[in-house]
RNA sequence: GCCCGCUUGAUGGAAUCGGUAGACAUAACGGACUUAAAAUCCGUGGCCUUAUGGCGUGGGGGUUCGAGUCCCCCAGCGGGCACCA
């Protein structure tokens, strides 16, 4: 063996060894079982990055871990090939968005060749390609039947700058997800999947995804926002209708001033025709816009209708109707009472408008006129629990029993009902963009809108279109869009609207199953057998979006018969993002980190020698220029030393921070492994067959931290902990290294506990592991070797160091044996110089021992 | 405003059940080797201190023989949701 380790040979070298053995194939069926392993497919964006680096190399350590343990692996990779960065590629740089994506998929494939990733490349799929699509087409003409697709017009997000409506889950902070852009509010025709169907199946599951991070159940379960309450129906004075309005406070109607509607309301919309002031407030509102910001500092403001309502539980009682700028249209029914006493919005806009305060909720303990006269005379609302007051048939009732009352009579009056409120609305999957999936549908002016029948699909995206001029290039090609009817065969339309790209998303894992099916999306008994996935991995952007879409999917699949289970995801993991330091230049301008030297302290601009100012450590992104090029660091380390920096110094789902220093340490230890197999402090025996051997001193030393190391890498790998595994082989190679040639049995132990280190690391940095695995002269790799287990005998141990306390605080330690008695333990303790000194001559009140773990003398 | 998470040496982090705080690294420093540098090897390393002493896991309080870990209050940082009735 050469002293140093090229990696540029090696790599590359085994690389070719695995594709021409396809050694990381899934077996179609196996007596084994089985795990499904899968990172969030990436989009081709064009080059790979950071995070790509991250979130595969988990995933290819978790699956060549289970591969060795004996499971049957399917690990996949496929591309979410659709999108809008495409078409606008397409519009800018005149290529056609199909040629952009494939060839950004063909150089992404190419870059991720050298990380070394256990792949079977033989499933990859690329969602944009009409062999996928087609049966997207066919799955969403099945909800249509199932009536878990529908086709409505709402009030939409629509983003200015990307021409196209947006899902609720895609607006952020009233802007764009991508674009950044103010959304706008269109009323447009747009296809729906009736995600709400599942809402409380979807919400009660998370409850089941025991291998789910706890923050992302607690951000679905706030996505879909369920509220249990009331409907109540108050009717109109003086002309016929009800006014329904959604309350989960029905136990406070008693304290009702006022209604409100939204200014969407069909009532107000009514209104509006005849009242030019009503028009007025309504522009002022709108003008306020709907930023976090504006939101936050928007006045309360109500315009006072002609209209009044008749309070429910005392026809002698009306209220006023004001229409008010807080009030939503999308959340229940776009109308709402108003109890100022109990809420503190409700109060804010009473005061305002000189609406009666009326207390109806009073703590248990206190009195209760004396707490209503406080509260009416004041400015802020009472919501905590408390007794009903001034309620006629509720008082006294407790919060929880007021409402069930309230709920009660309004029922048994035919004036409302119990019903629960979700957040949730259903997902709006139309995009007015070219490079998605055609929506399989026809427009026919005769017959309406008509589902293009099983024979037609798939529906190809045409590829002769141009971007010339702004919109839907579909909707502006001369003849693709012209069709006849699938019914009455005159003319119609196409549909030109395309899928939401989460939609190729939502179902792909199941694709991975049996990705060359060209009859149907996946053969049943394949996803019976693969799914659920057992572990995914990817970033926490998506953990309401796709991963709520997915899980949504998965239902509606399993309604229409295409599986049999309800979750997609077992396990999943949410790794953190890669950072990196920023840098700016003496003009402000941002700098790459390869433009930038640091001396000491101090950092400079290479070309300039001109100082450059240290900034935070933020996530790697090309607008602030602190990334890294995988490329550039696989070409100067190795993957391997890329792959182990990934895995060592931070948790997997914290942010981690990329430094030179960090990916230079992982270099060195790549060659101190090297040199241990090279370079070897101890002749090595001849086979890493240890039964019958002697080991005295470091060499026992040796033989019994190889097997800890087993136990708890073979722990920390199940639970993810790749920074403490690599601690710990780290451990290990420093003992093998730390073996003296002259202790009994040191050439088995050190071979044994190489080949130990050798096998347990081989996930982490798959390269190394099999060249040296190679040289030590075994005729078949490591990557078909089986998992090392850890030998109960060597894991025993007779004595354990005990610490000694003297009134809680650690005064020595003392050697005793396994499972000591109490009284000896007590007894070792008490003769101890430090304890006697410490003690001060006192005798102990108490004395405690846990076994084999400390003795606090208490005294 | 509501919900969630985090806070440990110079730095990333470890401490899995309440039981020896700082594993393993990175940076630093001292030494060996070298003409020299790199690499490598050996060593030091929470703070204060004359210490066999004291203090120490964001701050304050509590429970306990014993708290980084559990409870209460507060602060800072990060994230999610948000005129949601």
């Amino acid at each position: 063996m050469d002293e140093r380790y090229n990696f540029r040979e090696s790599e590359p070298k085994w690389q070719a060894y695995w594709a021409e053995t396809d050694a990381f194939a899934a077996e179609a069926a196996s007596a084994k079982p089985k795990c499904y392993v899968l990172e969030m497919f990436p989009y081709p964006s064009g080059r790979i990055h950071m995070g790509h680096v991250r979130n595969y190399t988990l995933g290819d350590v978790i699956a060549r871990f289970r591969r060795a343990q004996g499971y049957n692996v399917l690990h996949p990779m496929g591309w979410d090939a659709f999108g809008l960065p495409a078409e606008n590629a397409a519009i800018q740089n005149r290529v056609h968005p199909a040629k952009w994506t494939r060839e950004n998929i063909s150089t992404m494939k190419a870059q991720f060749q050298p990380l070394g990733l256990s792949i079977d490349w033989s499933r990859e799929v690329a969602t944009c390609e009409p062999d996928y699509y087609r049966h997207e087409q066919k799955m969403f003409l099945d909800f249509l039947a199932a009536g878990l697709a529908y086709r409505k017009t709402s009030m939409v997000n629509w983003d200015p700058v990307e021409h196209t409506v947006l899902a609720n889950e895609q607006v952020i902070d009233g802007k764009g997800w991508r674009s950044g852009a103010a959304v706008e509010r269109r009323e447009l025709a747009q296809w729906f999947l009736k995600i709400t169907a599942f809402a409380d199946d979807l919400l009660e599951a998370l409850e089941t995804l025991t291998e789910w991070p706890d923050r992302v159940r607690i951000m679905q379960h706030n996505w879909i926002g369920r509220s249990e309450g009331a409907r109540v129906f108050f009717d109109l004075v003086g002309r016929d209708g009800k006014l329904e309005v959604f309350t989960t406070r029905p136990d406070t109607l008693f304290g009702a001033s006022f209604c409100a509607i939204s200014m969407n309301h069909p009532l107000a919309k009514e209104l509006a025709e005849t009242d030019p002031a009503l028009r007025e407030f309504v522009s002022a509102c709108n003008a306020v816009g709907t930023s976090e910001a504006a939101i936050e500092t928007a006045e309360k403001m109500g315009y006072r209708t002609p209209f009044s309502v008749v309070h429910p539980f005392d026809p002698a009682r009306t209220l006023p109707v004001y229409v008010a700028n807080f009030v939503l249209m999308e959340y229940g029914t776009g109308a709402i009472f108003g109890c100022p006493a109990h809420d503190q919005r409700d109060m804010d806009f009473a005061r305002k408008y000189g609406l009666p305060v009326t207390a109806v909720v009073a703590p248990k303990d206190e009195d209760a006129a004396a707490f209503a006269a406080q509260l009416e005379a004041g400015a802020e609302a009472f919501t905590g629990d408390g007794v009903a007051i001034n309620s006629g048939f509720l008082n006294g009732l407790a919060v929880a029993e007021a409402k069930r009352a309230a709920i009660g009579r309004l029922a048994a009056e035919n004036r409302g009902s119990g019903t629960v409120q979700f957040r949730l609305r259903d997902w709006g999957v139309s995009r007015q963009r070219y490079w998605g999936c055609p929506i399989p549908m026809i427009h026919c002016p005769h017959c309406g809108v008509v589902p293009v029948p099983d024979d037609q699909l798939p529906v190809r995206l045409p590829e002769d279109v141009n971007f010339d001029q702004p919109g839907n290039p579909l909707a502006n090609h001369p003849t693709w869009k012209n069709v006849s009817c699938p019914v009455c065969g005159k003319p119609a339309q196409r549909e030109t609207d395309t899928f939401d790209t989460f939609f190729e998303s939502s179902w792909y894992f199941a694709r991975f199953c049996d990705p060359k099916n060209e009859g149907a999306a996946f053969d049943r008994a394949a996803v019976d057998y693969w799914l659920p996935v057992d572990q995914y991995i990817g970033g926490i952007e998506h953990a309401v979006l796709h991963l709520l879409y997915s899980r949504f999917f998965t239902r509606a699949l399993k309604t229409c018969g295409y599986l049999g289970i309800d979750e997609p995801f077992k396990g999943l993991f949410t790794q953190g993002m890669v950072c990196h330091e920023t840098y700016r230049a003496a003009n402000g301008g941002w700098l790459y980190p390869a433009e930038v030297e640091k001396r000491g302290e101090q950092a400079v601009e290479i070309a300039s020698g001109a100082p450059v100012s240290l900034g935070r450590s933020e996530k790697m992104s090309k607008s602030k220029k602190n990334t890294v090029d995988p490329g550039h660091i696989i070409e100067t380390y190795g993957a391997d030393a890329a792959r182990l920096f990934m895995l060592s110094d931070s948790p997997p789902d914290r942010d981690l921070e990329w430094t030179e220093a960090g990916i230079d340490g992982a270099w060195r230890y790549i060659q101190r492994l090297w040199r241990l197999a090279a370079v070897p402090a101890v002749p090595l025996a001849e086979s890493a067959e240890t039964a019958s051997v002697s080991f005295a001193g470091s060499a026992k030393e040796t033989m019994a931290m190889a097997h800890r190391t087993i136990a708890a890498v073979t722990d920390d790998l199940a639970r993810l902990r790749f920074n403490t595994a690599v601690a710990k082989l780290r451990e290990l190679s420093n003992q093998i290294a730390a073996t003296k040639p002259e202790d009994a049995g040191a050439p088995a132990a050190y071979r044994f506990a190489l080949e130990t280190l050798l096998r347990l690391i081989a996930p982490m940095t798959p390269h190394i592991a099999e060249e040296i695995w190679q040289a030590l002269g075994h005729p078949q790799p490591l990557s078909a070797a089986d998992w090392p287990q850890a030998d109960p005998a060597w894991l025993a141990v007779d004595t354990v160091t005990l610490a000694v306390q003297v009134n809680g605080k650690l005064r020595a330690t003392l050697e005793a044996a396994v499972g000591a008695d109490a009284k000896t333990v007590e007894s070792l303790a008490m003769a101890l110089s430090a304890v006697q000194t410490h003690l001060g001559g006192r005798t102990p009140k108490k004395v405690i021992v846990v076994p084999d773990k400390i003795v606090n003398i208490v005294g």
